[in-house]
DNA sequence: AATGAATGAGATTTCATTCAT
DNA sequence: GATGAATGAAATCTCATTCAT
């Protein structure tokens, strides 16, 4: 059906221009659709991409949150926000590095609120992972909001970073190395 | 003179909109020239970002570079880095975020490498630093390059997140904070 | 049926937006079909506009003509003219307005014909009304087909005016003051 | 110089199609300037047009308005408003037409309103005019706006009927056609 | 050194119409 | 009878760039 394709085009010519350099031309071409089927199943450009990320994006944030919301240490917790994050930045790089990083003006100003909406509440549900870590005084007093903006940068970064640099390193290695540099300096440890 | 007014004009426009939604025509209304002018200092749009970047940001990170090559313990070096790169994406918020995160296609492909190569000399910069400090066996076995990239991005990221909900925290608080994440995961402690 | 409510959907939508501005998914979604089903009834967008006008306009215009063939003074045939003008721009305003003044070109050349000939013959029908009057000797020697179209445009203007700077007059003294208003002006009076 | 050659093809093309139909493309071609020009001197389609009205339409109302104001007798300037008006009609056929006729929505806003207004400063302006006569006892006791509305109607649909039939009267005839239906109407004559 | 009028390729969007079901 | 997904031509508008002065 046109609109599954129409979706399947657009997250890759998304993904690879950014938002403002993806063409409504490029994404019909790729879909191999008329321009005008697109207005057809979407009022526009910002609405096109608004669904993506709402459709893509948000599963896999409402996947973190379920598996989050078990029982779990912190550390297993963090562990899974880590394995998460480089699933969403790796898979998903496109899309979700525009959605933290590019969002700037010249979107539809209602769909831009919307999105930006979507990424504070990521940080701030990770920031609430994090509070309950210092309740429980597992974890040094710290400004959770910061830290958590700071993680999903630091994943973000290193992702895109190794990515465009076509390093290879295996996931299990990179998730052990996040986790190890997360904890070691959230955790209160004795040497302190 | 007008070469200057246009750089500064340009730096406002770039930072505020982002490279693809920046204009010529906005530009040379702010520096107060005609459109004509902007293209007698510079042959084009991705020459005059390029320009910005390699005069003003570059700068920086040579900043950066000279006053690390001093003889400083590895605590005060990351220090320093955590320092100047607040500055950077407090200060040159705008231009720094677009040169580590909205380096897209659809600029002039000679001055993308060269803006990439910038981006990626930086990291390899800092990562060098993280390497003596590996090599002097104050810090944990860990892929420098990530911990490079992993760092400037928690700090982009953080600077922003913190910069577009306008929290109000202290620079230092700020530094103090970064250099305890940082360091507390890197280097050895007694408790692991 | 479908046919009907299209029919009263079209009459407001070309009413409210004028023929250009009118579109087949709005005329659809007032009509509360699916826009296959406007093509199933009517061939294009011009055909399904001439339907309008000559099952509705045209009905008007024949009940004037009837009302107009009995044997009545002149007085009284232009007392009902001016009655039965003021009930078309003030009750069909939308309509009978793009027929008097918004048939321009861009509409299928041959719909286009058969409804500027519908405007022309009612001003011809309105003139022989007048024609006879001349022969009776009632009327001055004019030009009754320059003086026909004038009261029809002075009608619907004022009519229009009117309605859209909201202005509230009864019906019976706009029919009084237009009835005045032409007819001292075309009867023979003694002063003159 | 281009803006010139647009204005007068912009007059050229809106006359003949009417505001919605008119294209930016056709006008360009005709202009004999690129697309591009047609925006570097005008904001937009809709500004485009209110300058042709407010340079080319207005000056006529202007030159009415300084005809009248001079110490005349009503007879004249009656006669003068018809003149001037079959002016406006006959020359500026097109233009004046969608002043007075086509103004609906899908303009832009602003651009209508200010259009809209000068109809009615146009009008407001005429039954000052009537409303002077009145005062003298020259003039029935009618409602002027009415009559002012009434009166331009009456002339542009005259004007356009005959000019879209194609029939020749002399324009001397029609002044003093117009001239005579209008105050042999509006004057207190004897037999009344 | 500087200008600004002019360009034209390309972007988003609209909409009457078609057609398989 | 009726549907609605799909189309593609055409519309408005943007903007980096060129060039004569």
């Amino acid at each position: 059906m046109s609109k599954v394709k129409i979706i399947h085009a657009a997250v890759d010519v998304f993904s690879e221009n950014g938002y403002h350099r993806a063409s409504m031309d490029e994404i019909a071409l790729r879909a191999n659709v008329a321009k005008g089927t697109l207005y057809y199943h979407f009022p526009g450009k910002a609405q096109l991409f608004k669904t993506l990320v709402v459709q893509g994006f948000q599963e896999v944030i409402d996947k973190i949150r379920a598996d989050l919301q078990a029982d779990l240490t912190l550390e297993e917790q963090i562990r899974r926000i880590v394995r998460h994050n480089l699933d969403l930045f790796l898979e998903s790089s496109g899309l979700a590095h525009i959605v933290f990083n590019e969002l700037s003006n010249g979107i539809d100003q209602e769909v831009l609120e919307e999105l930006k909406k979507l990424r504070i509440d990521y940080i701030h549900f990770l920031a609430e992972v994090l509070e309950e870590g210092k309740q429980e005084g597992v974890l040094r007093d710290v400004n959770c909001q910061l830290a958590a903006a700071g993680i999903v940068g630091m994943l973000d970064s290193a992702a895109n970073y190794f990515m465009s640099n076509t390093h290879e390193l295996s996931r299990d290695h990179m998730e052990r190395f996040f986790y190890t540099i997360i904890t070691s300096g959230l955790f209160m440890t004795a040497g302190e």
